[in-house]
DNA sequence: GAAAAAACTGCAACACTCCTGCAATTGCAA
DNA sequence: TTGCAATTGCAGGAGTGTTGCAGTTTTTTC
């Protein structure tokens, strides 16, 4: 799927900028924090453009958003096809690497909450160790 | 249940300052930030010894911890015979006062992983709006 | 008890993530 | 091509959490 599509059918300009974020998303698929996605560019971005930037996405539904465990946030761009789109699905964080996996085939749990508690959504993080992690232990 | 005696049994020194933490953990019962903990508590604390705490505390599975969606860490000191301890449960966090809640009737769910991930824990985060915030919307 | 050892606390400084305000620039439509 | 709204980049800052180290408190040993 071309970025520049996606972007001008969601109604946002299709800037360098958000093209070379949302490619790089697209490319890779696995959620990518800021920083990563920061060191991945080939041109220096600012931090706050990206952060816009991101933002952007995420509300316009393009990308799903999702915290591991250090607290940071990290983007994720689906197959807008795809099931479960976009987020509602378990996400897998390794501890060693920092390396963020999505786990699209997996079903969010239901949970009751005590009433008055109007829920939003959730996030389930599954953490511990890849299999790249794993052999160096 | 007596904090100095918790600290005691755990083989940690009980200090006035892990014992004056760890009652408020207590009394409150739901997980608390460090900057909530920080402004509940009658005399200042320092930051580093609180968060020391906080981490000591945890590594000897008196208090588990959480994270919400605003990357903050919070801290929550069960019953120690409290079924699904520590922190095998969800957690609802409300996005309008930041305020957290313990669901421990509920079931963490089975999640199945790629081949070679192996899984030290996971974590599931409800959120939404609470019965004190929802009128006010 | 007193001295030695260990554990703990508090201070300074810092890294990192993420946000706000504002001026300069760019993309798009007329 | 021109005008304007949307977007970008810069400066600065708030908040969370960490490290190193010196000083204090608690426990252990004699």
């Amino acid at each position: 799927m071309d970025a520049v599509k996606i972007l001008s059918e969601s109604g946002l300009r299709a800037t360098k900028q958000r093209v070379v974020v949302l490619e790089l998303l697209i490319k890779k698929g696995s959620p990518l924090s800021h920083s990563e996605i920061s060191s991945m560019l080939a041109e220096p971005l600012d931090k706050v453009t990206l952060y816009r930037t991101l933002q952007t996405l995420q509300s316009a539904g393009i990308v799903h958003q999702v915290q591991g465990l250090d607290g940071v946030w990290r983007f994720c761009a689906h197959d807008q096809g795809m099931e479960g789109c976009p987020g509602d699905h378990p996400h897998f964080l390794c501890l060693h690497c920092g390396k963020m996996v999505c786990l699209p085939e997996q079903h969010m749990p239901r949970v009751e909450v005590p009433k008055g508690i109007k829920v939003e959504g959730k996030q389930l993080v599954v953490y511990g160790c890849c299999a790249e992690c794993a052999p160096e232990q």
